[in-house]
DNA sequence: CCAAAAGTGTTGTGCTTACACCCATGG
DNA sequence: CCATGGGTGTAAGCACAACACTTTTGG
């Protein structure tokens, strides 16, 4: 936002930040809320920007991760890179971000990025100066240029994520959980009900999820088991 | 090759073409032989670019495309973005680019396209003005950069393009094949033997390979039946 | 004792793999 | 008649999906 000339104005960078909160999996948007002309824009948009010049763009994805949350030195993968020319194929979306930049666009191509947020510690606070916000995946409006399909191929790549190196599921609920809270994580990650005796059985197969002895209190039903994740079985 | 002072010198396309000869899987790669400074320069690469300043890139991807082949109007699929900075770690890559363009260039990030291309068509012949060449898939040398992970990521490309929409696998065979050329196809594909019988029946159960009522002729042992692609049964 | 959610096994289906012998043809 | 590759069927294993009842707890 400081010196527009700096942009490179044919590539830039889109966060997908995934987390999960009060048993939702939660995508952090920022919203559009300009008047460009006579056009009002009122939706919201992945985080992210163009990149500068001379900018490497994992860095530029850093870069957009650390200004939004905070989070200094996670994993950030770059998933994709989104060059349909016809991302760019709606003028508004272009006509806006002319304006925001101050610069001639035409056709737009992003690099995609996701990471796994632990919503809520410490060390992640999303900055009050942008209008950002956590929007449970499955209440997602429609959203500026393609990010709804961005967001789309990310729940892809976490599910890669997931079968090849599980331990991100443990940034996605707390260290103590029931059978429950992981099912719902997963019917949401693969959009689709799981069955609960399969759902058991695939807990039981999966030896860095231990039993703990502790189960719920005060609750009005049969208290569930908590699990735990044994990060050296992995 | 044209003015130096054009190139965006931190994105690149490159070209995965894929082609069959001989019951070959292959690759075209071009040679890279230069001497900068002391070192020489002897081995080869995918086609590819830079692309200019103001630049599509899916544009640049058809121009390599145009120009390596004479391709014009195939369809080129924008499989992913490498960035990585290891990509460009090994230093003599980096001084071979910087003085092949004449630019500073660091850090690249390279888009990768892939495409089907039928070996020999009338309309498709490798410009003699480069040191071009189809290499088998078995065979490929070191390449330069990552060049060898795209084209692996390239074949996984190519795999999800046969499942949905597996016609063009009439693209990689002549029009009439037998089961063996077939069979040889897929091995090269999925990169493992595939068992006789059960290729058979696999073969039975794709509707838009249908037999025919020819064989081979003047072979010295019993004659395969020949198959053709049914283009309306996909 | 009732409501509400937890936890538990069995069966069937489809997909993939492994495996061995006879057939047709040319020389 | 022999060498060469073409063509055929069956059985086992595995992953996955479907499905219903009993248990525990608080109120």
């Amino acid at each position: 936002m400081t010196n527009n000339n700096k942009y490179y104005p044919h590539l830039s960078v889109d966060c997908v930040l995934i987390g999960c909160e009060d048993d939702q999996l939660k995508i952090l948007l920022v919203e559009r809320t300009d008047v460009v002309s006579n056009e009002k824009y009122n939706d919201k948009k992945l985080p992210g920007r163009l990149i500068y010049m001379e900018e490497d763009i994992d860095e530029a994805a850093i870069s957009v991760l650390k200004e939004y949350t905070g989070i200094d030195n996670s994993y950030l993968k770059q998933f994709k890179c989104f060059g349909s020319p016809k991302r760019t194929s709606d003028p508004r979306d272009v006509r806006w971000l002319e304006n925001a930049v101050n610069l001639q666009i035409g056709r737009l191509v992003t690099v995609a990025y996701m990471s796994i947020v632990k919503i809520g510690a410490r060390s992640n606070k999303i900055d009050s100066k942008f209008k950002a916000s956590w929007v449970p995946l499955t209440k997602l409006p429609q959203l500026a240029f393609d990010h709804n399909l961005i967001i789309e191929e990310a729940i892809g790549e976490i599910r890669k994520l997931i079968e090849n190196d599980p331990i991100v599921l443990s940034d996605l609920l707390p260290t103590k959980f029931t059978a429950l809270q992981l099912r719902r994580l997963f019917e949401q990650i693969y959009n689709k009900e799981i069955d609960v005796r399969n759902f058991h059985k695939k807990i039981k197969s999966m030896k860095y999820i231990v039993e703990l002895d502790e189960k719920e209190e005060n609750v009005s039903h049969r208290a569930a088991r908590y699990y735990k994740f044994d990060k050296k079985k992995i």
